[in-house]
DNA sequence: CATGAATGAGCATTCATTCAT
DNA sequence: TATGAATGAATGCTCATTCAT
């Protein structure tokens, strides 16, 4: 006599969800279809309605994950480590293929949200969790005098985040563009923002 | 029998353009059909094929027009006052609805360069132009002694750029923010990082 | 410049609606598949789609259909002359294979009232406009002390009604059954319920 | 191992029966599923296969179960008194619901005859057997001076059967007649069909 | 130029049936 | 005996595209 077995289940789920990120990384929500991903997933198109009820609760799915993915790569990055090396992290990392893949799915998923009011929520959970995280940073460093203490750091952490989602649109515009330069320029550019305002304040750079 | 009047013929194009747009723009890639344009168009889908040739031809059209407008705005400001300025305007420009939506069209387009490099070319050109006004500006500012020196103009102006991106994405992750305290500190980090470094610095804020 | 021409839509529709018809008897709910009533039509499945908004809504009209000739031919019988020899003629009639046919049908319609609560008030209302038909006669039939005067008329026409109903379930049941004699037979029943009861009544046949 | 007991076997094949029944009065042949079938019957679909070789298979068995019942039924109430009063009885009991549905069921399988020679050699055997059953007490009442000796008594019987059907057939075509009234004139309809003619003949109701 | 009837390939989804366990 | 994961053909339906008028 077999029995269910969950985790079996779940973990066949997250294959055909990886699967179905693969397909719509591949060929966006036009080129999307059930066959391509059962395909992929190397199941057939009935048996993968054992896992998903619909097309859309797939792609809710995909949707879903996508957004928590950025926002546990980039909380994974800031708890580990001092906030302003994070950003730089981010910033290298921003070069690489797959990150820059990720990026995109994200900004799909993203526009998304203004048609799928449950990925909206999501999408604004998951950033004010991030932004929480960086504000946290941020207030710590100006209890140590090292961040200018006039800055509200939800603000401030809101806006460091802009420039990380900027920094990536950057990769998105342009793929060529001399990233290290520019990462130069955003490490002065952050540190300007950021540094306490000294009487005889120190040489620029 | 009537002559073809080429005036008339583009005319209408731009009116499908535009119907094609606002159900793009309600609907997504999922949702968007033919017959939605004609409805929104007020012409027949038999009709619509003497102005293009695929949906896929509508679609590229639609795509390069929202990139097209995206630079096109901005150049406007930037021709027409202090670099500065317009980025202030954009960011308040950012609160407004139709903005916000420009700039999630704008989010599908550029991440459907990923599966169509035609488009990506014409984003990576935009993008190319937008950033020579801004790093002129900064130039000039530069020989004015408003702007320090020591920044690379080409790398300054990419970086301003992100900002944008940066602040439009703020309001698509959470279109709750405070915006106008954001706004402020904006102006503070652009002040920062742009002002020329002076022993006798101005106090700072 | 084409006009929409509401009569030849309307004629394609029953185009439509006999083909499935035809395909219905053929195949019965289990078997009706659309490919079939669009190969029986002679047009492509999604032209169908311009007449109907579903399979249900097709099986709805044939359903309806099929309760409403049923009725139909039973009204324009009973109008067209006497009611006792409009009974002998459906009776009569009830021999033929397409009458047969189509009481088949609704039966499987009559039936599916079961869940259709739409279809269930249409054949009631159907029955019920055919009884009143059949108690008019016989009401008339008493004035002229042709019918027995203690019968409830609307009583009378419903039973009379009832046997028209047994009459064809007789041939659905058995259809090598020697109808002329049962045909004698219910001459005979109809004839000694109906009959006026005489002091000296009339020799028996 | 162990060995298999047919009995029990047997017994199982009845409960999948029932529960395939049951769907089958809710459902229809549209919505009839191997799947409702098996959690009616509480059991998985693969075990239903050692029961049965195909869908067909149960539908068929239900058919002629169907069939079967509504003989079975008759003819016990037949046999168990008198020809009249189990007409009376049969009429009376059309009012209840579990009768109705039963006899909407074998509506379906009855119209299904149309398709399936096998079920209608069952339908027309079952009929015949009924038939025959009402024929002997006709006769027998016949020889007992209760019943017009000039009726043919298989005929006679087949319009009596008839007129069950058609009983039967009010009730669908309208669940809300006032059916106490029209088993009463039920009941003069046989009494006056049956009844010898006399010349001093009892008075007429 | 303009229509909308007509097409048919393509798609998501269902479901009877099989089979490894 | 019993399960339910897995299959894949079949089905209803959609929609970009064509074409006679």
């Amino acid at each position: 006599m077999r029995r269910l077995d969950p985790v079996k289940h779940e973990e066949k789920r997250q294959e055909i969800l990886a699967a179905a990120k693969t397909c719509f990384a591949r060929d966006g929500f036009k080129g999307l279809s059930i066959a391509d991903i059962c395909q992929e997933a190397g199941i057939s198109p009935g048996h993968l309605y054992h896992y998903f009820d619909s097309k859309d609760a797939i792609l809710d799915a995909v949707g879903a994950a996508a957004l928590e993915e950025g926002a546990r790569q980039f909380a994974q990055l800031v708890q580990s480590g001092n906030a302003l090396s994070a950003i730089a992290t981010v910033i290298e990392e921003a070069k690489q293929r797959n990150l820059r893949t990720d990026f995109i799915l994200f900004l799909q998923w993203a526009a998304e949200t203004h048609r799928n009011p449950k990925l909206a929520a999501k999408l604004r959970e998951m950033s004010k969790t991030t932004r929480s995280i960086l504000a946290n940073f941020l207030a710590k460093g100006q209890q140590n005098g090292l961040i200018d203490p006039t800055l509200d750091p939800e603000i401030a952490a809101t806006v460091l985040f802009g420039i990380l989602d900027g920094v990536r649109m950057m990769t998105v515009r342009d793929p060529k563009l001399d990233m290290p330069k520019i990462l130069d320029a955003i490490k002065i550019l952050v540190r300007r923002f950021l540094q306490p305002a000294t009487g005889a304040s120190a040489p620029r750079s």
